[in-house]
DNA sequence: TTGTTGACCCAAG
DNA sequence: TCTTGGGCCAACA
């Protein structure tokens, strides 16, 4: 289809469906939508979140693939990812990494991200 | 259209 | 476990 939504909020789609307490990676999310080496294109995808002010999609929530955090941005003393995930019940340790193993997050099933993809 | 930049991923060493 | 190098993709000048 040539007039599908676009990238960015196919992302946000995605990334809006991340529950509580659960964690995924760039690359799941890039896989999600059948581009498993657009990885670094969701980071850009939600770098761009910063200015839009969309308060509404829980970014916190993407780590990358080895569970951890690859934000530089910090608030007195403390980075601003882990604060707000710990927050929500996901544990994160001093060098910024989470379990993987146990906050991960699945994924969609087929019928929400058929939706997605077709622009819900 | 080309070159550069990123909140990435993966395989090797 | 950490560091490198190569690869991939979208946005932007």
């Amino acid at each position: 289809m040539s007039t599908q939504p676009n990238f960015y909020e196919q992302v946000y789609a995605i990334v809006r469906r991340i529950p509580q307490g659960k964690v995924t990676s760039y690359g799941r999310i890039a896989a999600m939508l059948g581009r498993p080496n657009a990885a670094r294109a969701v980071g850009y995808a939600l770098n761009a979140l910063k200015e839009r002010q969309e308060h509404d999609v829980p970014w916190q929530r993407v780590v990358n693939s080895q569970g951890r955090i690859s934000i530089v941005n910090r608030e007195h003393g403390a980075n601003v990812q882990a604060e707000i995930l710990q927050s929500e019940g996901v544990p994160v340790s001093d060098d910024l990494r989470v379990e993987m193993r146990l906050y991960l997050w699945e994924g969609l099933n087929l019928m929400e991200l058929d939706d997605i993809l077709r622009g819900g």
